[in-house]
DNA sequence: GCTTGAAAATGAACAATGTTCAAGAAGAAT
DNA sequence: ATTCTTCTTGAACATTGTTCATTTTCAAGC
C-alpha cells in the first residue's frame, strides 16, 4: 500500500534497469527501425540476461509496446506546449509541432502507428486512449472558431484533420514513397491548412482575407 | 531471344507455381496479416518444398514485394475506371473508389505501405514508380479545375490530396486507433473533400454554390 | 550475524522461422 | 540413349523469440 517511502535497494536496482532497458530499445528502434530491435541486443547493452527483459516486460511486445506509450506521451507533451492564444495559429502550431516531432522521430512514430501484435491480441487501451486524448488537442481552438458546431462535429472534424496531416507528413517523410524535403514538407502541410480551413469558411487572424 | 513460341512444359510448371505460390501468399496476408506469413507455410498450401519459393522469388521479401507489386497494380485499375466525364465527380470517383479498395483489401495495402525491408535495402523503384502513377491519376482532374496552376503545383496538390485521404482512410480503417464505422468513414471523406476543395475556390458542378 | 524465504537473475535449452546448399530428379538438347 | 542444364528437394544451419530449472540476491526475522 505504502509505495513512497520504502524504496528497497531491489526497487531501485529493478527500475533503474528497467529504464536502462527502455532507453535502449528506444535508441535502437529510432536508429534502426523497429525490425532491427532484438531481445539479445538489448540484454548486451543493458549489461544483463534476456531473461530479465522478459522478467520485467512479460514479452518483446511489452518492450514495443511501452516505448510507444512513451512516444505518445512526448508528443503529447509537445503539442501541449504550442499557445493557445489565437485558435489559428495555434491549428497551425499543431500540425507544424507534430511535423517537427514525427522529422525528430520517424522511426518512433512509426513504430507506434505501424507496430502490429503477434496473432491478433489486442492493443492496448491505454495507448489508444492516449493517441485519441493527443488529437483532441485540436478541439479547443475547433469550438473557439466553429462555435455553432455541435460536439459530434468537432470530433469527427478533429479525427479527419488529424488523420489528413498524419498522411501527409507520414507519407511525406517515407523516403522511399515520395521523399518530400522537409522544408517543402512544412510548406505543404501549411498550404494544405490554408485551403481547407478556408474551405470550413474560417479566416487567418492576423491576414487579411485578400 | 525468342520468348513467346516455345513455352517449354518446364516453364508452364513453373509459371503455374509461381502464380499459385503469390495467390496463397496474397491470400494469407489478406486474410492474417503480413506477420502471418510464412515460408513454410505457404510450402506446404503450394505442396512443394521451401527451397522451391527460394529459387522462384530470391528470397523472403521477394515474395511479399510481388505481392505488393500486383496489389499497387489492381488498385491503379481501379481507380483508372472511375468516370472522367465531370473532374468534381471525378475526385470524389477517386477518393471513394480508393476507399472501397482500402476497405476490401486492408491488410494487403498494409502490407504496401507498412512493409520494412531487411536492414536498409532499398525499396524496389519500380514499386515506388507505380505508387506515383496511381495517384498521378488526379493531374487530369486538377487541370481541368485549376487550369492557371503550373505543374509543380498540380503535382504537389495531388500529391497533398492523396496523402491527406489515405491518412484519412488508413487511420480510419485502423480499428485499433479509431475504428470509424465503414459508412461514416464514407461520408468523413466526402466532407473532408467538400470542405478542402471549397478552400481551393472549386465548386461542385451538379450543386448550386449556395 | 545467521537463517530463511521470497524475489529476481541467469543462461542453457527450446521453438519458430528465414536461408542455404549438396544431392537428386526432371526435362531439354543432341 | 546420352548428356547437359535446370529445377526441386529437404535436411541442416542461422537467427531470434520464449521458457524454466537453477542459482544468486536481497530483505526479514531471530
Amino acid at each position: 500500500m505504502n509505495n513512497v517511502q520504502e524504496e528497497s535497494l531491489r526497487d531501485q536496482k529493478k527500475f533503474r534497469r528497467r529504464l536502462q532497458i527502455l532507453e535502449i530499445a528506444r535508441s535502437i528502434i529510432a536508429t534502426k527501425g523497429l525490425r532491427s530491435l532484438k531481445v539479445r541486443d538489448i540484454a548486451e547493452a543493458a549489461g544483463c540476461s534476456v531473461g530479465s527483459v522478459y522478467n520485467e516486460f512479460g514479452d518483446f511486445d511489452g518492450v514495443i509496446l511501452t516505448v510507444n506509450r512513451e512516444t505518445v506521451q512526448a508528443l503529447t507533451v509537445r503539442l501541449g506546449g504550442v499557445p493557445a492564444d489565437d485558435p489559428v495559429r495555434q491549428l497551425y502550431g499543431l500540425a507544424e509541432t507534430y511535423l517537427e516531432f514525427f522529422a525528430e522521430h520517424a522511426n518512433l512514430l512509426r513504430s507506434l502507428f505501424e507496430h502490429r501484435m503477434e496473432d491478433d491480441r489486442p492493443y492496448p487501451d491505454d495507448i489508444l486512449q492516449m493517441v485519441m486524448d493527443a488529437f483532441a488537442l485540436m478541439h479547443p481552438p475547433l469550438v473557439r472558431l466553429l462555435p455553432d458546431a455541435d460536439d459530434v462535429r468537432i470530433a469527427l472534424l478533429s479525427r479527419t484533420l488529424f488523420s489528413a496531416v498524419h498522411g501527409i507528413i507520414s507519407l511525406g517523410l517515407e523516403e522511399r514513397m515520395v521523399a518530400v524535403p522537409p522544408q517543402m514538407l512544412r510548406q505543404q502541410v501549411e498550404q494544405f491548412l490554408d485551403a481547407h480551413l478556408a474551405g470550413l469558411g474560417i479566416v487567418p487572424a492576423g491576414a487579411p482575407s485578400s
